[in-house]
DNA sequence: TCCTTAGTTCAATGATTGTTGAACAAATGA
DNA sequence: TCATTTGTTCAACAATCATTGAACTAAGGA
């Protein structure tokens, strides 16, 4: 029912480099892009990212991001639905995000990576 | 003469990303970084910068920058000639010194720049 | 209704920052 | 030789950072 208060976004012009650098400058963020960059489309939720780091911390560098205007973040139940702010980034800062998640990629900084592809799929409460 | 020690830099394979985003997510680095960009033929030395923090500040600032793999530091006489590692940047990180230089500029996010304008709320304390 | 899932809040903690000022060193120039 | 210029080192400090565990809330499912 989405009924839920919506978390403080910056504006798109109120996103400033030095806080996106200073956001994207830890192993933990950086590899939450990664992930997130291979799911632009859907997005993820807080509870994929546990792979990463505790939950409570979790809590804390998805707040970084957030507030620092590189995702969003949408409340869904009890869960966060979490996309990149794509559209946002492109044109505040053109190619940034590209060379970042590129770099990414090739350096495979992230948390796992080839991981057997997980189809993006939430929820697996399974039986 | 130049027969100074040179001073510690990472080779070009052992520049990564996180190390490079924390050195640039600062204000005080990112000038340093807006001005190196206008003189990448030359570079600039350390009292040049001095507009933008104290000298002390400005060694720390430098070494970071020195350390991510950023810039090159070398002596000259009693001075520091800075430059932008742009070559091993941009094969290490493609496209992304340039998106963040074109960025500082739009954003002029640099230390003086056009002067009449005051950088946005710093103190006040008129006559 | 009760239980589970998903995430948040809070206080505590140790680590890392960025700044300062005083003292220093090394090259240059008079 | 001596003073100046240019930058470094060091200890100290306040501020911010990232992590933890315990307690909590809110939504959904059985």
């Amino acid at each position: 029912m989405n009924t839920q208060p919506p978390l403080p976004h910056p504006d798109a012009d109120q996103i400033t480099l030095p806080t996106v650098l200073t956001a994207l400058g830890d192993q933990t963020r950086l590899a939450i892009i990664g992930h997130l960059s291979r799911c632009e489309g859907t997005g993820m939720t807080c509870g994929q990212f546990t792979d990463l780091a505790s939950k409570t911390s979790i809590t804390y560098h998805v707040s970084k991001l957030r507030e620092a205007g590189v995702v969003n973040v949408t409340p869904e139940g009890t869960r966060r639905r979490v996309t990149l702010r794509r559209d946002d980034l492109d044109h505040r800062f053109p190619g940034f995000l590209d060379s970042i998640i590129t770099s990414t990629r090739d350096l495979h900084i992230d948390g796992f990576e080839d991981e057997p592809n997980e189809p993006a799929e939430l929820s697996r409460r399974d039986p």
